[in-house]
DNA sequence: GCTATCTTGTGAAACGATTCACAAGCAGCT
DNA sequence: AGCTGCTTGTGAATCGTTTCACAAGATAGC
């Protein structure tokens, strides 16, 4: 199979967040055109999308919502329930623990570990229920018995690389990190970074750089 | 000038971190292929994207690093401060208001809205102070008077299309957004957005498409 | 001052992603 | 059954970004 283009998989994201929301609406069908206007794309760039895939719409009438939004669940492997665990209970671990929307779409936070001995020991709130605070000490022996499929990492950028290292050796596959730092990880190990530093800089960028169009792309 | 990618900007706000590390260690001169091996790119890419800008190397000997950092934060536009307002005072919208990096990069939050009732006019931690919640009511007469630079978007996503609607109608030119909805800006506004849905997404592709070398590019 | 060595800055080439444009197919109407 | 109107799926063209490759400077040693 052709290698997917990472901005694909954002826009297959995209277009199923929106189908959803037409289910809801009690949209039954919906063209390219649509989606795309949603998208904030064009129709052939989703045409184009959905092509690595198979083909999944009726030329002259568009596609049907169930069928498309089934066939996008399954392509980004939404199929099943994930496990999560987040490493790091400062502010942000402890409050993306709660987020709603991961349960939502099956992503299940497992485990929550902190190397703080003050936090280890202590509950945590997660989306419908709590969890008590595990030592990140505990890692080399936990994450080989409960394979958790994805790590959120949020510690701080100094420990982040020593703990992906350790996190990769003990079996984790995918990672997502909320620390500032460029991490290395080897190419059988998915990896997405989200950084404020570097997202309130492209803000601050883009007002100095005022007399262009500016950045308005949202990726 | 001529339009600058927005994947440039991104390396550039990366360069300028280990340009910082760098210094703290007491290296005074880099080269491309140095700031490369750490910014996960190749030395060519390095000069091309300092190059859009000017010449800040000496062959033979690479850059100076306190040379290239005061270079950096003035494209960047960081030799300013930055006022900031979070509009959302959830989870993720207190959480993000205590971030130290802000601040140490010229951020400054002041203030933060929400809606609730329950919340307004109670008090919420900043880096380095207090600040009591206001109504998201009070924007329209905030904006104009306070003229803040950048608004951080924490709210429901059923709300985030509509209040950014109204900061932009009032006057604010910058958004980060983190409600996991696409939003739509004029473009003499400048958007970013940070969906963990999509990434968490991005992540489960990855897991179920291990057949091929997987994701790792992180961006 | 000359030579050897190193690294920058930059056109040109290669690559990858997006947009264009149109044939193919489907539904509805007469 | 044939015609009309619409939208998909996709090769080809275009556009933008990354990589290549090398001349142009700069330093250090002799």
């Amino acid at each position: 199979m052709k290698r997917i283009a990472d901005s694909t998989v954002r826009r297959l994201s995209a277009y199923l967040r929106f189908l959803e929301e037409s289910a809801r609406r009690g949209v039954t069908t919906i063209s390219s055109d649509d989606l795309a206007k949603r998208g904030g794309t064009t129709s052939a760039q989703v045409r184009k999308d959905l092509s690595f895939f198979g083909s999944f719409g009726k030329r002259g009438l568009g596609y049907a919502v169930d069928e498309l939004t089934a066939s996008l669940r399954d392509i980004l492997g939404l199929g099943r329930q994930w496990s999560v665990i987040i490493v790091g209970a400062g502010k942000i671990g402890t409050a993306l623990a709660q987020y709603e929307g991961f349960k939502r779409r099956g992503f299940l936070v497992s485990a929550v570990y902190d190397r703080d001995p003050q936090k280890v020991g202590q509950t945590v709130s997660v989306t419908g229920g709590q969890l008590t605070v595990r030592d990140i000490a505990q890692i080399e022996r936990d994450v080989p018995r409960d394979k958790p499929d994805i790590a959120v990492l949020t510690v701080p950028g100094e420990d982040a690389q020593g703990l992906v290292d350790r996190l990769v050796r003990a079996g984790v596959r995918a990672i997502l990190n909320f620390a500032p730092v460029q991490l290395r990880v080897p190419n059988d190990v998915a990896l997405r970074s989200v950084n404020m530093a570097m997202e309130l800089e492209g803000l601050s960028f883009a007002l100095s750089n005022r007399s262009g169009s500016g950045l308005t792309g949202d990726r």
